[in-house]
DNA sequence: CGACCTATTGAATACCATCAAACGCCGTGG
DNA sequence: CCACGGCGTTTGATGGTATTCAATAGGTCG
């Protein structure tokens, strides 16, 4: 995990739309700089907090899930290093859903008054933070008209193709190849699938050559069929570099 | 449709969620100034534009969409009046979906420039309309977790129950009744069910005496059967009076 | 009065969930 | 060193929910 630690990896991410001053950058390092370890499985929000920080992540993979009436979880969103957990919880109190660690974490704390000293006096900061929820939104409604309107196959290669390009903006995937750490069942509830399904899935899947999984590395194996399957666009990641 | 359009909705959205100042009470007259109608069932925002004006909501019903490879249309938002159909597009170009009117709808377009303006020189109220933008994407996952994970009756329960409150706070909706003058097969794009299966299960909670629908009053008789059917918790959309 | 849109109904089918059991891998402890 | 247990994966069988196809009925507007 040291490489995803070199670099504050909400720097490059917000690098990745629009340049950043030389003190933005400094205050994007004191944001990061409050470290600690979660260890895997174990949740560190809970429905029903209202924190008074939010939770930058630094490495590993966690996950915001509900848990509905018949016991079943379903996970909403898959952060990864440089995604702001909880940004919206500085707004939104008090949480409706919990936070769960898919893999150990490194995160940062953030207090909230901090975040409103930077509306205060850096609003092309804040328009950038802003943009992340933005783009978290829009994760959102992608994920939401693939799981109403979308096959098994297709939801599942949309969000590896979707995680795949969120861990290359941050230097965590190349080659069409990253670390995904995480069980069928945890798959299952992000796509909002049984987990015998998942894995039929995926050995046709695998089958078909589109893609190899060990448990640990992914490798989108054919890029061109898994995007065509997944229909996925990458616009809604807003990956331009354009003034903000 | 004309008790919408008396006070304006964005402010009376707001002042649900904290006390504004004179100052701000002006600009968002200002915002809801550049008054606008929309003609029923017409696209006002296309897929791939790049809009300069974000577009605000005065009076009557749209709703953000995508299309998918087989055909079907799933929307995934409602917009009522009060609610910033394009607050993100500010920052997020170019727009990943469509909006089409589902009524006729009155709408004013604020430029991006006198948004941009307003995180230079108003924190209080960009953390306001930052705080609209974080309802959107509360909204977002608990659909998502509907879609993904609930029974047909609960994700049409849900969606009743939710833009009924959504209405009530901006003066639209009272005793559990409010208008809702769109067809099945809108409501089966909403929530992502078939025209007959929308049917099928409208006539049992009809039956049920959970609610009345005529294809343009909506009433829902017994709203306790109907949240808890819906695993309604009106949390997500922050009501709470509380400074931001 | 006819055209068109929406609602309604029934039948056949598809997709995915659930249930149940076996298999493989790996770490632990006797 | 091997037996054991736990966890995750794999497999097959069965059933339910929702889709699709197809046809009818009702209502509204020109």
């Amino acid at each position: 995990m040291e490489a995803s630690t070199v670099r504050n990896p909400l720097s490059m991410a917000l690098e990745r739309r629009d340049s950043l001053s030389e003190r933005e950058r400094e205050l994007l390092d004191v944001i990061a700089g409050a470290r600690r370890t979660i260890p895997a499985r174990s949740d560190f929000v809970v429905e029903g907090d209202s924190p008074r920080v939010s939770t930058l992540m630094l490495s590993g993979l966690s996950a915001r899930y509900n848990i509905v009436a018949d016991g079943k979880r379903q996970i909403s969103a898959v952060h990864v290093p440089g995604d702001f957990v909880d940004l919206h919880c500085f707004l939104l109190r008090p949480i409706d859903h919990s936070v769960v660690a898919l893999t150990e974490c490194e995160v940062s704390a953030v207090p909230h008054e901090f975040l409103r000293q930077i509306t205060c006096a850096e609003p092309h900061l804040t328009r950038l933070l802003w943009l992340l929820i933005v783009i978290d939104a829009a994760i959102f409604r992608q994920r939401l008209v693939g799981a109403s309107r979308l096959p098994a196959e297709a939801q599942i290669a949309r969000f590896l193709c979707e995680i795949y390009v969120r861990l290359e903006v941050v230097g965590l995937a190349a080659n069409h190849a990253f670390d995904l750490p995480i069980t069928q069942g945890d798959l299952g509830d992000i796509v909002g699938l049984s987990l015998v399904h998942v894995n039929k899935v995926l050995q046709r899947m695998r089958g078909d050559g589109l893609l190899s999984w060990n448990g640990r590395e992914l490798r989108i194996v054919d890029w061109d069929a898994m995007a065509a399957e997944a229909e996925f666009d990458a616009t809604y990641l807003n990956l331009e570099m354009t003034p903000r």
